[in-house]
DNA sequence: GTGAAAGCGCTAACAT
DNA sequence: ATGTTAGCGCTTTCAC
């Protein structure tokens, strides 16, 4: 006797179509999976069959057999840093076109926060896991994830050498525009410095600090700070309290040099006549004409989309495949914050108080 | 004879629980489901069992029987405007309290994308939306997820009366900022106008222009744009290029008073001294000492916090539960963007060419 | 090339 | 209070 309970799902079933093509459930199965042990007449008949009837696979029942449900999730420290959304767009389209669907986690750097959402997802049988944030997880994620194959690092590169990542050549980047500054005529010039678990920071200050001790009469001046703009600011007043004070500042990011710019109008320091400034990444608020940001552009969406392609790439292959390493070339952005007066003649909006 | 495929999970079932604690997977099921028909000695035992083991119940089996994912999508137009991110946080974080896990799409206010996320997202199990753009999707949305209950709408209030939503005050707010320039003896008052089909956005307006047409003097100026930083600067434009100029501009939201913002640092007209300028929303850039913007505080966290919790609580009431409304109360935000010369005493950073 | 049948791990009648 | 059992919708041997 038939149960009465409740269907789970709203439209037809493999079983609707296979009766509706008068075939079995395997061969409706086989098509709608483009397998090729199949008549090219039946073929045309199931396919019929499922678009009358309007037949959508379950992925659930299938993720209950196959274990695949094609959801990924992006790890990020913070989504309300600008930099995270313009990412997160761009992982997000690249994975829709691949037919995967993405979970946005806010790690906040937290080991305990990696590890809960990662516990919760694999439950949900996530397939993968790009993360845009790695630090002190690491171990955490690849533990987790069991095969490296499912895992991709971006802008932050890991430490293991056994995974995959796409990142910027942060370096490369920071030396470019350290030697930019330099050729300015600039020498004392001050970095404020991100956390020290997170790689991409030290690559920035790594490649200033190589670039400064080359070149004689340059005097570095490094402050520690995090990513917030607060970093920023922080530094502003520690150089500003007591000489020498330095002639450019380069942040660790864009957000921390927006903080800092914040800093120095409180100060009453015009950028870049009094100070010139650079930040790092690259995101859109820096071209905005209020700020107009010198920067290294780190071509955030690209980075996304290429992560995407790593990790699909990956599914595909063997699980003890090499993994795939990909370093972007950052582009030096020239704005007005380091590029003289003579395109910011007007006035600059005062810091309130506060 | 037992076939020879893998598993699909990796940790013991729910059979192992069962044999390991000498009771049926009902008894099991019950005790991981709180369910209350059970002896108080068998659920220690099966739950000695189950910590023993390491059970995780299977969401995807649990979703294949029960038809419940806890998995709930966040619907916004543009995640890199930075509304979204603080409000996707604060959703996310409240979501996650519950159990669920959130989806975010951008929908760029097309239908067709909204489409396309909830065909997909409906196939995988999504129990729920939380629409914080709704447009012309309205019909599709609810129309796609069937039960009322399974929606709630927020930041733009529905056209729909049947379904619930989270939104603040967006007339009231108006109105309120209104007033104030009005007090502050501005009578020519610029508005830079949303589009059309977002509620939110003609709230605003409305409560601009009743403000105005009761006051006598009152001249309002209506600029159509939408929610880019472009369309600030188009009403900027306009206006400028002839008289008589406003004394006064509101812009639609926060990302437009931006634009604003630059289009007249570019014309060297000095906020507040030569325009004033308020936005509307609250995000936190408003509040750099930068831009120092004043708005109206949506209290954008308070609103995703609430908006889960009305979802949620739908899902557990009857499918033809009336529809919950709340209307949060907007706070005006004053800040040297309106108030006077005396907090902006420094130079106003000009706008570069481009 | 096609079909029958055994599950994937769980929930929910129904029976006891 | 507890157990038995029939599925949820699909994939995948294994036979034919």
């Amino acid at each position: 006797m038939p149960s009465v309970r409740r269907q789970t799902r709203r439209g037809p079933t493999i079983i609707d179509v296979a009766r509706s093509a008068g075939v079995s459930v395997s061969t409706v199965s086989r098509v709608v999976r483009d397998h090729p042990d199949v008549n090219a007449d039946t073929r045309a008949r199931v396919q019929s069959a499922i678009s009358s009837l309007g037949y959508r696979p379950s992925p659930i029942a299938r993720a209950l057999v196959s274990g695949e449900t094609r959801l990924i999730a992006l790890l990020v420290s913070d989504i309300t840093n600008p930099f995270y959304p313009q990412l997160a767009k761009s992982v997000e389209q690249e994975a829709k076109r691949g037919g995967y669907t993405v979970v946005i986690c806010n790690t906040a750097d937290r080991t305990a926060e990696t590890r809960r959402y990662l516990d919760r997802l694999i439950r949900q049988g996530l397939d993968g896991v790009i993360h845009a944030s790695v630090a002190r997880d690491e171990g955490t994620v690849l533990a987790l994830m069991n095969e490296a194959r499912r895992v991709v690092f971006t802008n932050r590169r890991p430490v293991g050498d056994s995974v995959s990542y796409v990142v910027s050549d942060n370096h490369g980047g920071a030396e470019e525009l350290t030697q930019h500054l330099l050729r300015q005529g600039h020498r004392r010039i001050g970095f404020v410095a991100g956390p020290a678990y997170a790689r991409n920071a030290t690559e920035r200050l790594d490649g200033f600090l190589e670039v400064m001790e080359k070149t004689s009469g340059a005097e570095p001046m490094v402050a520690s700070g995090d990513f917030s703009a607060d970093a920023g600011a922080r530094a502003v007043d520690e150089w500003m309290r007591r000489g020498p004070r330095p002639t450019a500042i380069i942040a660790t990011n864009d957000s921390v040099a927006l903080g800092t710019l914040e800093a120095l109008a409180e100060r009453q320091l015009r950028v870049p006549a009094d100070v010139a400034l650079a930040g790092f990444d690259g995101v859109r608020l820096a071209a905005s004409p209020i700020f107009d940001l010198t920067t290294v552009d780190q071509h955030i969406e690209q980075m996304g989309r290429r992560a995407v392609r790593v990790l699909l790439r990956q599914f595909g292959g063997p699980s003890n495949g090499a993994p795939i390493r990909e370093v972007l070339p950052p582009r030096l952005l020239l704005r007005s914050s380091t590029e003289g007066g003579s395109k910011r003649g007007a006035t600059m909006r005062a810091a309130s108080g506060h």
